[in-house]
DNA sequence: ATGTCTGCAAAGCTTTTGCACTGAT
DNA sequence: ATCAGTGCAAAAGCTTTGCAGACAT
């Protein structure tokens, strides 16, 4: 699948989830959605804004951080707190599931998936009778170039 | 060990960090941590600034958040972001590792702990060769009482 | 006595809100 | 023609910072 395609496909993915809901599709709300997904990893909304200032397309504050509500809700993108207060966010589709690990010497984050988390998701949910609907998992610590450098 | 006990263990840990790391042991930094370590669950800055205002001893807020950083640093407290832009603190000194679940409903906090987070932390490490610090693992969800309630 | 720590207030940053205008339905 | 959505700017809320005075060493 080409990134024309998944451009197509989350737009139809959002188009469905605003009619749903009754809301409006506005230009603005499928030209943040393109801006999104044409990224890749991370990114803040502060940043997302200056390049769509910068770009094509004029968007204020309010709209992307209301959106950004949009596309969590129907499931495009996740949002993260890496430790600090700045909310970073990440698209979802077609991207395999994984969590992080953070170095906290350099910054640099990396990505890793293992299955056992769902099963500690399936036992949580059922021992303390909760419907889970997300998880999130960071682990921090020094990473090995870090370490070869705080030696020398 | 009874609360007297912690609170003099607790203070030796701190003043031998304090010692360590060659900073000055005042009257506030151990007001402080007798605070903290006199709350029972979560809190945020502000909570505790409030109380200790009204209470015995007046901090102001920079050294609040000056203090944080400290007991973080020494281990004796530890920092969360349960998704919103209000950090959390928890003590630790005798208490169980344990991780969390977040009622996406209610905000109801709960605990649980489940060896197999650690495996897959040694996993990761070894895989992606890190020297991992900590780790932060949230469940977010329905709680069965607010189940209930949706379906009334 | 020295220089770190404190307190206060101001500033900084991210995010939210109020309001008038615009435009999707 | 409605009224939800947008843009702008101001406000809000948590956290950090600058600076003068206080006090631990």
């Amino acid at each position: 699948m080409g990134c024309k395609e998944i451009q197509a496909t989350v737009r139809q993915i959002f188009s469905n989830y605003i009619e749903k809901k009754g809301l409006r599709k506005t230009p603005e709300r499928f030209a943040i959605l393109d801006e999104v997904y044409a990224r890749t990893g991370h990114f803040d909304v502060e940043t997302l804004y200056i390049q769509m200032k910068n770009a094509s397309y004029q968007v204020s504050r309010a709209t992307l951080y209301n959106t950004m509500d949009l596309l969590i809700d129907c499931g495009l993108i996740v949002k993260h707190q890496f430790g600090k207060n700045i909310a970073q966010f990440e698209k979802t589709y077609r991207c395999r599931q994984h969590d992080h690990i953070i170095c906290t010497s350099c910054g640099k984050v990396e990505e890793y998936c293992d299955p056992r988390v769902h099963e500690i998701e399936n036992t949580v949910a059922q021992v303390l009778d909760y419907t889970i609907t997300k998880h999130s998992l960071y682990f921090y610590g020094i990473c090995s170039d870090c370490r070869k450098k705080n030696k020398t």
